[in-house]
DNA sequence: CTGTTAGCGCTTTCAA
DNA sequence: TTGAAAGCGCTAACAG
């Protein structure tokens, strides 16, 4: 791995120069800094950052402290990475990718202060990730798919699970099926409008013009999707979400308008949070494995680091959960 | 801040034997062991985790990035710290405090891994809080008290939460209120049982005989216990949870039960949690405020850092949000 | 068993 | 504008 003197070599510099040129000292002439820049970018220099730290004496972070990082709609996810990290005796912390080029997550993922990372989160540049990942610092995504060394992908069979949902829902006796999404910027939503599409065309349905795309995945949007789609007028009989979260959102805008799920309306989700057991009714929905999917990503890290040979790509495949959520369609 | 070189200076041996010590190479005598241990304890010391790491070209720690941290039952108050501490241009990490002595939580607690810390956890030796604030080192307690320089506690009136939520019941025409807990370790949990008791008092009423405090305070345990308690027969007209966790427990036991809630049990919880609007019947519980807390605790990090005077202990509130788990007590 | 010493990779003062 | 050099706090090879 380059450091800063490798750098300062290739540039035909002094060391001090290039720590000056990479934190923006103004006093480096442009020509020098050019060089600097690209003996960096050739070498895949990445700054250590506890060595930083350790200079400065300082960390510019903040730890917060829980009992336990399980807890969030990844609950179970966490916990299975969480559970193997231990046995390994490896520490393991949590750090958000909200800042984006500036967030404490890309500065783990570019600056040494972790052995491997897990990485949930959509909004990191692939570039970053291809950057990082060598065999002493591996990556593991999740619901991603990035095709580069030392980096393996987990996935979930996302168009089966949703093709798999449709098909329930035209066995119901369904024929009027709507889709709302959010904006797909990752794979995983287009897998499963892919999926939701294909199973209509399988039936003969045509599920073009019953796809709604726009805004976030979270419950608020799933709300004022289906609040639009109410007004409209001309409602499905059935609808999917691209995820539980939407789909409780769904639950709630119904309910303000005393449309009855699923006497009137029958809807289902994806992803089988905590949630979806608890709202009313129950939601039907796709069920993927949580805690699995988990322990196998933390897994892998391990078989990386001690130099055995994985796979670089794993799916998982989901599971239909029938709760109270959807009704047979009454001729 | 002591080093390995003072503790070196004082034990009256070498730097490395210091180390060797430190980390167990059982080449150390017994007797040179003792010195240094003796002497590190006076001077306080604190490994600095930087430096090892960067020396031994390892962190042991593995990353898991998350688009959010908030997400989990403290999310509100997540977020609260987390628009703070990125407005100061800090990052923020979360760890657990699973593992006990040896948690990640304690390594970046003692080993000036980051440069201040905000613990929601319960678990923590008081002792390492102690140790380890400084001016340079600021940790916020939530929902727990300690008195030491450079910590400071915010806590909620939990006492005066639970004897509203009491008065409340009283109110309603309920004389037999039993009150549901776990082995309460944490002040926290003392002050909510007391609360309880304090309004039943004042109302003449005996709330000794009804209080159940035993295990965890999650919800597979208020499931248990709300089963012994109907087990027992002699069931009371409402009950209060020591938590919103351990209520939903207790909802699911009285559903498979077919006692209704609220017209058999009215029951009342604690923290108003985002499931808590959403079970059946939902839950009337006291609210804290979550948010609020999570940005003060963050901006009294950055006060302390910055050299500012604070408090050294804040108290926020509560409030009863009414919802429809209790019933006014038919004659 | 204990001490000396060379660095880990970086920042920053001081001098050129 | 650039470079030399000291040193952050620690570990570990080596010598004694």
């Amino acid at each position: 791995m380059a450091t800063i003197k490798d750098v300062a070599k290739m540039a035909g510099v002094s060391i001090s120069t290039v720590s000056y040129a990479l934190n923006n000292h103004a006093k480096v002439s442009k020509k020098t800094k050019q060089k600097i820049m690209d003996a960096a970018r050739q070498l895949n220099y990445q700054k250590n950052g506890l060595a930083s730290d350790l200079k400065k004496n300082s960390t510019r972070t903040i730890a917060i402290i829980v009992t336990d990082l399980a807890g969030p709609h990844y609950a179970e996810l966490v916990k299975g990475i969480q559970e193997v990290t231990l046995s390994k005796g490896y520490d393991l912390l949590a750090c958000s990718s909200v800042g984006e080029e500036t967030s404490t997550a890309v500065k783990f993922l570019t600056e040494k202060r972790v052995d491997g990372a897990i990485v949930l989160s959509h909004n990191i540049d692939e570039d970053i990730i291809i950057q990082s990942a060598r065999k002493e610092f591996p990556i593991i995504l999740l619901d991603r798919k990035v095709d580069s060394d030392f980096v393996v992908s987990i996935e979930v069979d996302n168009e089966e699970g949703c093709h798999m949902a449709a098909e329930y829902l035209i066995e119901q006796g369904h024929r009027d099926i709507a889709f709302i999404s959010g904006n797909s910027i990752g794979s995983l939503h287009v897998q499963r409008v892919r999926g939701y599409e294909s199973a209509l065309r399988k039936h003969g349905l045509d599920g073009k013009s019953r796809l709604h795309q726009f805004g976030l995945f979270n419950q608020d949007n799933g709300y004022s999707m289906t609040k639009m789609l109410i007004a409209q007028g001309n409602l499905p009989t059935a609808i999917m979400y691209a995820n539980d979260e939407m789909a409780i959102g769904g639950i709630k805008a119904f309910k303000e308008y005393g449309i009855e799920i699923p006497s009137d309306v029958s809807i289902i989700g994806f992803d089988d949070i905590e949630l979806a057991q608890y709202v009313r009714p129950a939601l039907t929905t796709v069920m993927q494995p949580k805690y699995e999917r988990g322990a196998l990503a933390a897994h892998l890290i391990f078989q990386i680091l001690e130099g055995q040979d994985t796979q670089d790509y794993y799916k998982f495949s989901t599971q239909l959960v029938l709760r109270d959520s959807v009704q047979k369609r009454k001729e």
